[in-house]
RNA sequence: GUGGAUGUAGCUCAAUGGCAGAGCGCCGCACUGUGGCUGCGGAUGUUGCGGGUUCGAGACCCGUCUUCCACCCCA
């Protein structure tokens, strides 16, 4: 009995027909990263289970761990750790401040949901070594650069600062224990709205007059500038709190400095992020409609780069989630058109004919033009339903009276409009040169 | 990992425990030199998989996988 053919739970194949549009996400992020300096790198997959482990808390559970000999291993849960070894393990190799891309999966072992799974692929891109809201500001404006690359229209870049968030929740009153409820439950405000987010608070021990102002604060929305001097009139009895919103503030002047669509991004002090080593900038990409959750995440974090070398090496970056990319650009019709890599469909007008076919398709390939024939003298509503199915643009058809003339049908499939071209032109005609 | 849904034709979905169906798509013909429009005809199938209950299971029970939702977390 041979194995049982199916992949491991959470885990996908990707087909040729998926990967046309994933390396077509990969290499638009990849163009748009690279023009703004970005230079590529790459890890293993395996890691020592030490390198990986003791940094997740609750989350240790979700890594993938094996055993090779005597050796203890781990899949990597993301690609932020192994950039952290990489800048330790380099200092004479790796200048500061390092700008890089990598692109490859990772596995945690989650329940699979839509846009989840155990294996998925991100596209990382971080600055290590630069402490400033500029290297914040390159990052997002690369996100809102290549999101547009890729076709998306409908995206907000969300934007917050870590530390305005702690700062309000000094000023409403919540002792630090509580804070990271707080933070959890903001986040979720998209999700389950205002009356959600209360209940949670007061749920989590939350005075209500404190939850009130909580979720007054993170309602704020609307023009950027409006948005900052709100936030910055909330918090202006908190030192710690004016200087991040003094900092957001840089983020988004050098934002416009770049000139990056302003429609692209907003100040959102309703966003949170789950992952605790943040400690300045945070952002996140959303979109209305498809439903998905993330496009992507990241923000500044200045303690974790440098837990290998200890020392802090500030630090900021994102990470593009492929497959959401992928699902959402799928149910958007977003990404290469379907059409096939075939230019030209040479009919075989009969069995007579089928070697000036042949000749035909022939030197349209010495031209360089892709071209496929019928493979039998079908009836031409045959032939021609096989080339319209497989998007191919021109048919051609020789048949006797076009054969007595010295010319060629070339018919556009996508239009429905033919002509008749002479047969030395035909290459010219399907865009040849 | 916890709790809950889900899986029937290529797709979207029907079917009191009693002959597996519809729409769309697909194929053929009308159309012997032209795909899309129209009409007529045709085939859709291991009902996710494996067990069990029953005279009889797409339906009920158990297991497993898939997809999805909530929790958790996040790409």
């Amino acid at each position: 009995m041979p194995a049982k053919a199916q992949t491991y739970k959470g885990m996908k194949d990707y087909l040729p027909g998926d990967m046309r549009l994933r390396q077509y996400i990969i290499s638009t992020l990849t163009a748009v990263a690279t023009r703004y300096g970005f230079e590529p790198m790459q890890t293993p997959i395996v890691e020592y289970e030490d390198t990986i482990a003791g940094k997740l808390g609750d989350d240790e559970k979700l890594i993938y761990r094996l055993q090779y000999g005597d050796d203890r291993l781990a899949l990597r849960y993301d690609q932020t750790v192994s950039l952290a070894r990489v800048i330790a393990q380099y200092p004479n190799e790796i200048t500061l401040p390092f700008r890089r891309w990598a692109v490859g999966p990772s596995y945690r072992g989650e329940r699979q949901q839509r846009g989840r799974f155990r294996e998925f692929y991100q596209f990382d891109l971080d600055t290590v070594g630069a402490g400033g809201p500029l290297a914040d500001a390159e990052i997002i404006a690369v996100i809102s650069e290549a999101l547009q690359a890729l076709g998306f229209r409908g995206f907000r870049v969300l934007l917050n600062n870590r530390e305005i968030l702690s700062a309000l929740a000094r000023v409403v009153g919540v002792d630090e224990a509580a804070a990271g409820g707080v933070y959890r439950a903001i986040d979720k405000f998209d999700k389950i709205g205002a009356q959600g987010v209360r209940e949670q608070l007061l749920q989590g021990g939350i005075a209500a007059e404190a939850a009130e102002e909580i979720i007054r604060f993170t309602q704020l929305d609307g023009p950027t500038a409006e948005v900052l001097e709100a936030v910055a009139a909330q918090l202006g009895s908190d030192a710690r709190g004016a200087a991040a919103v003094q900092e957001l503030r840089a983020v988004v002047g050098y934002l416009q400095d770049l000139g990056i669509d302003p429609a692209t991004y907003d100040v959102a002090p309703r966003l949170a992020r789950g992952l605790s080593y943040y400690t300045g900038t945070v952002f996140e990409a959303v979109i209305e409609q498809p439903p998905i959750g993330s496009l992507l995440g990241g923000g500044r974090y200045d303690n974790l780069i440098g837990t290998f070398a200890d020392r802090a090496v500030p630090t900021v970056g994102t990470a593009f989630g492929i497959e959401r990319l992928q699902i959402v650009m799928t149910e958007l019709g977003l990404g290469p058109q379907s059409q096939g890599a075939v230019t030209a469909y040479v009919t075989i007008f009969s069995a007579e004919l089928a070697g000036e076919a042949l000749r035909l398709a022939s030197e349209l390939r010495r031209a360089g033009i892709a071209t496929i024939t019928a493979l039998a003298p079908d009836k031409l509503g045959k032939q021609l339903k096989e080339a319209a199915v497989k998007t191919i643009p021109f048919a051609l058809i020789v048949g006797p009276d076009e054969l007595a003339k010295g010319e060629v049908v070339v018919r556009d499939l996508r239009s429905g409009e033919q002509r008749n071209v002479r047969r030395e032109a035909v290459v010219g005609a399907v865009g040849g040169t």
